[in-house]
Parts: structure tokens; C-alpha cells; sequence
DNA sequence: CTCATGGACGTTATACTATAACGTTTGAGG
DNA sequence: CCTCAAACGTTATAGTATAACGTCCATGAG
């Protein structure tokens, strides 16, 4: 049992990079694919990148209002489907917001880490978890076809600074 | 790694036996933690007990208008809350939906098992799955408080039945 | 080159889910 | 009986998501 990587992003981490990263990844996944990567799209892919905090639809439709641009709901949720649909973000179900996929283009099984201290989420892609889980359901007869794995609780790092307080920001972005 | 029962009710199931053991449960819990079942708690309790599909809060709302009663929605979410907390019932985030509690008053990690074929979901309460889990998180130094593990797939019966076929019946109650 | 086509997007309206805020009723204990 | 808090009624509104239809535009067939 290996232990590894930390999935949470360090305090000091260059965000830029993961947002330059995302938007490469999600260049090439378009590409294969043969899917437009839109100035919509990629913007709303920028936004969800905004920091690894999932984020709401109306907050970015809010910063897409920003932009000068007119924009309405179904603006962001079309984008938003595309973008699911290519793997490059995540819909995190218990919080109704998005986040971006850690890792486009990989065929994986992800587990949401949700610290409900300073919001950040980490994906995990633990293929041990995923396959004790299909074991588990196919005991009972079960075929998975999707699945929502979504863990909250408290970062190592939060833990550290507020070792016994309550959470000062509760995580989604507004 | 011994195979458990199968979570799902058998196709011919008394059903009234799983709403009438529910009710005692429920009576039990309350009592002993010295909460008021009152004849509304009592009323959604049965109410999401209708079927073993998860069930919408208007589904529910729509019922209770049905009964003759007012009722506007802060009505059945209060019920819905004090259920909630009193561990009688679960809500399905995926679905936002609410389901009974196969195992009220026992203190237990719940993985759910939704048919998208027939809308059934059965609750599972996977010992190992939920240690499995724990221990990824804890190698990342995440401390869990709370687990949402929702399975969407299909099950045995509908496997069997549609071998190959589209769903006839989405799953939630409307 | 023209035009038919389909995908992306704009726009309006509406559905669905949930909670805030405040007033009234009720029931258990003093 | 009276008081107090919990439960509930009621109205309004917040928050999340989609339906439906029209316009624009790039592309490829003719």
C-alpha cells in the first residue's frame, strides 16, 4: 500500500501553471476528439480552474457578466455540459458546483476530497477504492455505471493552523 | 470476503412490512432520544417510505396536499431535517432525493445502490468498503466527517429482465 | 459561388429545489 | 393557569437548472 502523492495543491503552488496546464490538456483532448474548444468553453473552463475550490454556475455567470459580455443561464450550463462530457471537469454533487478534472483524458475512477474548512477539493484516483467498490456492488448483482464518491472533512493543512476551531470559509466559491 | 443478503427487496416483497417495521423503528429512536415523532414527521416518514425510490421534496409536498392538509414546503423539509438528523432517513445528493434508512439507530457508513432502470436503491452498509475508504483518506492526512457514495448502475432483477434495453422508469417518484 | 445544414450561442420564460423570516399554535413543566 | 420553547403555518424569495425557439456562421455538397 503505497502512499502516495498528496492530491491537495500546496499553499504556494504556481495556480497559473494549473490553469496553463488544464487549458493545454483540454486543447489536446478537443483535438482527438474533434470537439470545438469554443472561446465560451475555454472561458468557462478557465473559470472553473479559477482556484480548486468547486464553483457554483452563477458565480461564474456572474464573472462571465463581467466581461462585458451578455450572458444568461444557459450560456455557462451548455458550456458546463460540454465540458463534463469531454472529462475536462467534475460536478461535485454535493455542493452543485464544478471543479476541474485533475486528470483529462485518463480513463479513471475519482473520490472527491472536500475540506469544508477553506473549500479545497482534491481528486483522488485511488483504483484500489474503485475496485474494492465494484467488487462490492457486484456481490450484490450490481453494475455500476457511474458513480459519486464525494468525502468531506478537514485538509491536513487546515487542520494544522485551526486545530480546534470552526471553519472560517465554507468552501464554494460565491 | 463472505457475500452479504442482497441489499434489494425481493419483486414481491410486503412492502407494508418494510413501511410498518420503519414506523417502529422510528418510534424507538425517537423515544429514546427523547425526540416528538408527531403526526407530520410521522406522515413524511411514510411518506418516504412509499416506495424504496428516492423521493423529491414536492413529490412529497404534492402527497400532503393530497391529505387535505395545507402544506407548503417548509413544511415537509422541516420534517425532512428533523428525519435527517435523526438518522431515519438518507438524502440521495445525486438525485435530490430522500430515502428511508434501512438501518436506523445503528451507527453505520452508507454506500448507495441506485437502479437507474427502475429507480430502486438499496443501501449498503459496507464495513470494509467504508474502512477501505477511511484509510485512502487518512494516507493523504484528510480527516472525514461526512461520506456521500452514491452507485448508479443497474440491478439484477432489471439486468435480467432488459438485457439489453433503455430504462423504462427514471427512478424518482414524481 | 450558392445554398442547405447543423452546431453554437442568444434570449426569454419557466421548472425545480430549498430556505429566510415572521406569526400562531400547542403542549409539557412550573 | 401560565410560561416558554418547539412545532407548525404562511408568505416571500433565493438558488439551481432546463425548455423552447430564434439567429448566426462555418462547412461542405452541388
Amino acid at each position: 500500500m503505497a502512499k502516495r502523492q498528496n492530491p491537495f495543491p500546496r499553499s504556494g503552488h504556481d495556480h497559473d501553471r494549473c490553469v496553463s496546464t488544464a487549458l493545454a490538456a483540454a486543447e489536446e483532448v478537443c483535438e482527438r476528439s474533434g470537439e470545438r474548444l469554443t472561446p465560451l468553453r475555454r472561458r468557462v473552463l478557465e473559470l472553473v480552474w479559477g482556484s480548486h475550490k468547486p464553483i457554483g454556475a452563477y458565480a461564474m455567470l456572474d464573472q462571465l457578466k463581467g466581461d462585458g459580455k451578455s450572458a444568461a443561464p444557459p450560456t455557462v450550463y451548455r458550456a458546463l455540459e460540454f465540458l463534463l462530457g469531454c472529462g475536462l471537469i467534475h460536478r461535485i454533487e454535493s455542493l452543485n458546483a464544478y471543479v476541474g478534472c485533475s486528470h483529462p483524458g485518463e480513463n479513471h475512477v475519482t473520490q472527491f476530497l472536500i475540506c469544508k474548512a477553506c473549500g479545497t477539493t482534491a481528486e483522488l484516483d485511488d483504483r484500489r477504492l474503485g475496485d474494492a467498490i465494484g467488487r462490492s456492488a457486484a456481490e450484490h448483482g450490481f453494475n455500476i455505471v457511474s458513480r459519486v464518491i464525494e468525502l468531506s472533512g478537514t485538509c491536513s493543512r487546515c487542520r494544522a493552523s485551526q486545530p480546534r476551531e470552526g471553519q472560517s470559509d465554507k468552501g464554494v466559491a460565491v
